[in-house]
DNA sequence: CTGGATCCTGGTCGATACTG
DNA sequence: CAGTATCGACCAGGATCCAG
């Protein structure tokens, strides 16, 4: 951090683009937002709230989610082994902002749907 | 709204997922940041702000902004003409909770960063 | 000046099959 | 149970040229 940093906000490395752009990809917000609700939830539960997942994917986001510091993996060596997976800190702190976000879209994209097909293009 | 609708959030038409989904595309935070800096732009205005946006891409953006109502076009009858956008209501709501989101992504992408280069991952 | 039309590439995502 | 490997479809997005 070297002092106000607006300028960045259009730079290549802006956080805020590099945030979204993970956000949007198809499975990370709603394994966000289970774990939030679910606590700490081994692998074949998560998927089982998160209906049309495949295996590769939730594998995929996973991976992205513990490799970013948002989500903790713990493996109990058994046989079968089990692995379980918690939001961490850092994780739940994203929830705040991303539940804000949550309700917005909850409340106005109806409307956003409603503008798009007068439009005809939606 | 038909009263509480929390399992729509796993559902294919959840809101959240949609509006992150848009989000999500590449310079559609940009435009709507500098819309909600620069107030009503003319295109090549907008694009000046938005470094490194190509004109096919910042025309799509805005047309789907357009299309999504949280952006207005208004055409001035010149030769050659000029092309105004600006927020609308709704656009301008959807900044609220979109610059927590950004404080929290300057706040705390560095340590995700930070975190990735310890996985290896990138 | 403000786009539209076209072509192309890379990455996301899904289906399927296989493994410890 | 919890993944990994591979293949292919699809689309966002960039380059370029064209038009009102």
């Amino acid at each position: 951090m070297t002092g106000s940093r607006r300028g960045d906000l259009f730079s290549p490395a802006c956080p805020t683009r590099r945030l979204l752009d993970r956000l949007g990809t198809k499975w990370t917000s709603m394994a966000v937002k289970s774990l939030s609700d679910g606590g700490e939830l081994r692998f074949t539960e998560l998927r089982r709230r998160m209906p049309g997942v495949s295996q590769k994917m939730l594998s995929t986001t996973l991976q992205t989610l513990v490799a970013d510091g948002l989500v903790a993996r713990r493996v109990e060596d058994t046989v079968p082994p089990r692995v379980h997976y918690r939001l961490t800190e850092l994780g739940a702190s994203l929830e705040v902002p991303l539940s804000a976000l949550r309700e917005w879209a909850e409340q106005h994209m109806a409307r956003i749907d409603d503008h798009r097909r007068r439009a005809g293009l939606g």
